[in-house]
DNA sequence: GCCAACGTTGGC
DNA sequence: GCCAACGTTGGC
């Protein structure tokens, strides 16, 4: 199987690209996510795999640099601790449906691909990101996206 | 801060 | 199983 490509988005507020490089190791677990189709994305993520790192909530919104798949998804453990902002209370020890993966900084770009200029890219029509009223925060990317995006940053 | 769009919950 | 109400996301 070759390698998958994603887009995972975050408040940057919350945790950023930039904490991410502050990390030891460059390397952070992806947890919090509480949405059975990003859930399922995730389960989905193979050792080495790249996403795009994007921040949402701020303006503009966009892709700011790579980060690869460095562990496969293992329970998130935020789910079962009550004192966690995403506790569960539906989630137990044996029967945890709420994974996470490890995450580990591979670039940043020179400047951010805002939402806005995505949108102008012949070849990135499709990508979920741009649906209206998208709210995914772990989506898959095609790898010719990926690779346009790229271009882009590379300018 | 607003509000459209979305996913989830819960009454029936 | 339907669907209205609700809470959240996220662009603007």
């Amino acid at each position: 199987m070759p390698l998958q490509y994603w887009l995972m988005k975050s408040e940057p507020d919350s945790f950023s690209i930039w904490d991410l490089r502050k990390r030891p190791r460059k390397t952070e677990g992806w947890d919090g996510v509480r949405n059975y189709q990003a859930r399922n994305n995730l389960s989905a993520m193979k050792k080495g795999d790249l996403a795009l790192f994007y921040h949402s909530s701020v303006s503009p919104a966009g892709a700011v640099g790579v980060v690869k798949i460095t562990k496969t998804a293992y329970p998130d453990p935020g789910a079962l601790n009550p004192e966690s902002p995403y506790f569960d209370a539906r989630a137990k020890p044996d029967k945890n449906p709420w994974v996470m993966v490890d995450v580990t900084f591979e670039k940043e770009f020179s400047r951010m691909i805002t939402l806005p200029e995505l949108r102008e890219v012949p070849g990135l029509e499709k990508m979920e990101v741009l649906k209206r009223g998208s709210r995914l925060s772990v989506q898959p990317v095609t790898a010719a996206e990926f690779s346009i995006i790229l271009g882009l940053a590379g300018k």
